[in-house]
DNA sequence: CGTGCTTTTGAAAATCATCAAGTATAGTGG
DNA sequence: CCACTATACTTGATGATTTTCAAAAGCACG
C-alpha cells in the first residue's frame, strides 16, 4: 500500500529543502519567515558540487544566484595569461551573485565537498518585489562584503607577506567559531592566490611563524594560533 | 514691494538643494521622482569640502550618508604606521557611507574643490521605508562597487605596475566621458597608494608609457591616451 | 623671486618571485 | 594490504621587479 506521509529531512530536491537547510538561519534566507517559506523553497534547486567543480564562470550569462549551505567555495578572477586573483571563500550561509550586469565577474569553485542552492535570478527578483525585507538583507550582506572587499585591498596593496598571512589566520578564526584551533579546506595555491603571493611564500611564511612559536601546524590543513595577540600586533603592521 | 517668487538655481543651502542638483539624474538620488523630492531635499544638507579636508574618519561614529555633487575624494584606509590604501575614488554622483556597522571603515578626503550632500543616517533609513525603489538602486550600487573591488584585488594581488598604471588609465577614460583626454585631479601619492606602488614607481611607469607613445603628458594632470588599443593590451596583461 | 611642494630621475637595497628539487600525503590498482 | 603514482607542500639558491634613499627639476603661491 502506498502512503502519503511528509518525509522528514533528507528530501528529494525541490520537496522542502529550506526548512531543513544549514543555511536556514543565516544568511538572506533568515529574512522569510517560517509561514512564506514555501514560495522560498520553490524557486531553490539544492545541488552538490564536489571538490574542484566549479559553479560559476567568470563571463557567462548570470542566470542564478546562489547560496552556499555547506562546504566552502573560492571566488576569483582570471587575467589571460592564467594569473588568478582568489577574491574570497565563500562559507555555509554565503550568498552569490549580486551584480547588476548581465555576466557574471568572478568564477565560484568548490574547494572541498560543497552544496549550494541554486535560484533562478528573475524570479528570486520577483520574490523580492513581495518581501522588502530580504531586499534590505542583501543590502546588508553587499555592504559587510564591500567593508571585507577594502580590508583586503589595504592587504593587498600595502601589506608584507608575513603581515598578510598573520591577517588571514585571524580572519580564519573569527570565521569558523573556532577558539585558537582553526581548518584550511582550500589548499595553499588558493591561500597565494587569495593574499597576492606565491605557494612558496605562503608556505615559507608559515614555517617561519611557526619557529617563532606564533603558530602551530598539526598538519597543513590545521593552524593552532599559539599567540594571538602577536599574530594581530603583526597583521596590523605594528612588528 | 517685496514679492514671494521662487528663486532659480543657486539657493542657499536647505532651500532647494535637489532640484538643480548636478547628481540629481545620477546615483540614488534618481530612484525619488520629481513631487517627491521635496522630502529628499528636506533632509539634504549640501556642504562644500575644500582641497585636502577630509570629511569621513575611519573609525568615527558612522551618522551620515554623503553623496559627491562636485569635485572629486579620496577614500581610504591607514595602517598605524601610516601605510596608505587609497581604495577608490568619488566623482559626482557616489554615494558614500554604506555599512551596516556603526562606524566608518574608511576615510573620504576631497583632492580638489569638492560639493557634498550630507544625510542624517537614521533620517535617510526611515525616508528609505517609503521609497523601495530607492534601496533597490541603493543595492544595484553595492553591486557595482563590489564588482568594481573584486576587479582592483585582481589589479592588487596579481599585475605587474606597469599593468596597474595602464589598467587605471583606461578606468579614468570611461570615468568622465572622456575621448581620449583625460584629467587626474589626484596627485600622484594618490594614485600610488591607490595602485599599490610608491610615487617614483608611478612616475617612472607613466615616463616609459610616453617614451613608448602610449600616451602623451601635456601636464602632470592632463594625459592623452595615444594608442588606446595598445594599453588595453597591457592592462589585460598580454604584452 | 624665493620657498615649499610635487614630480621626475638615479643608484642601491630588499622583498618576493622564479627555478629546482626533495619530502610528505593521498588516492589507485595490483 | 602494500606498492606506486600523482599531487601538495616544503625548502634552497638565484634573480628581478619594485622599494628605498637621495637629489634634481618643475610649479604654484606668497
Amino acid at each position: 500500500m502506498t502512503t502519503m506521509r511528509a518525509r522528514p529531512l533528507s528530501a528529494p530536491h525541490g520537496t522542502e529543502p529550506c526548512g531543513s537547510c544549514g543555511a536556514r538561519r543565516a544568511s538572506v534566507c533568515a529574512a522569510i519567515d517560517d509561514r512564506d517559506l514555501e514560495r522560498l523553497a520553490a524557486l531553490a534547486v539544492p545541488t552538490p558540487v564536489p571538490t574542484g567543480r566549479s559553479f560559476i564562470t567568470e563571463g557567462d550569462p548570470a542566470e542564478h544566484f546562489f547560496n552556499v549551505t555547506q562546504g566552502t567555495a573560492k571566488l576569483f578572477k582570471l587575467l589571460p595569461d592564467g594569473r588568478r586573483q582568489v577574491t574570497g571563500f565563500a562559507a555555509a550561509g554565503t550568498f552569490l551573485g549580486l551584480a547588476v550586469s548581465s555576466s557574471y565577474a568572478f568564477s565560484a569553485e568548490a574547494v572541498e565537498p560543497t552544496q549550494v542552492c541554486r535560484f533562478s535570478r528573475t524570479r528570486l527578483r520577483h520574490l523580492l518585489d513581495d518581501f522588502p525585507a530580504m531586499e534590505r538583507r542583501l543590502l546588508d550582506v553587499a555592504s559587510n562584503e564591500l567593508v571585507a572587499a577594502q580590508e583586503q585591498m589595504l592587504l593587498l596593496g600595502r601589506k608584507t607577506a608575513r603581515e598578510r598571512v598573520a591577517s588571514f589566520l585571524l580572519a580564519r578564526q573569527s570565521c569558523a567559531a573556532a577558539g585558537r584551533h582553526i581548518l584550511l579546506p582550500m589548499a595553499r595555491t588558493d591561500i597565494a592566490d587569495y593574499l597576492g603571493l606565491t605557494v612558496e611564500t605562503v608556505s615559507r611564511t608559515m614555517t617561519r611563524l611557526r619557529k617563532e612559536r606564533l603558530i602551530e601546524m598539526p598538519s597543513p590543513t590545521e593552524i593552532v594560533l599559539r599567540n594571538p595577540d602577536g599574530l594581530r600586533e603583526l597583521a596590523a603592521g605594528l612588528c
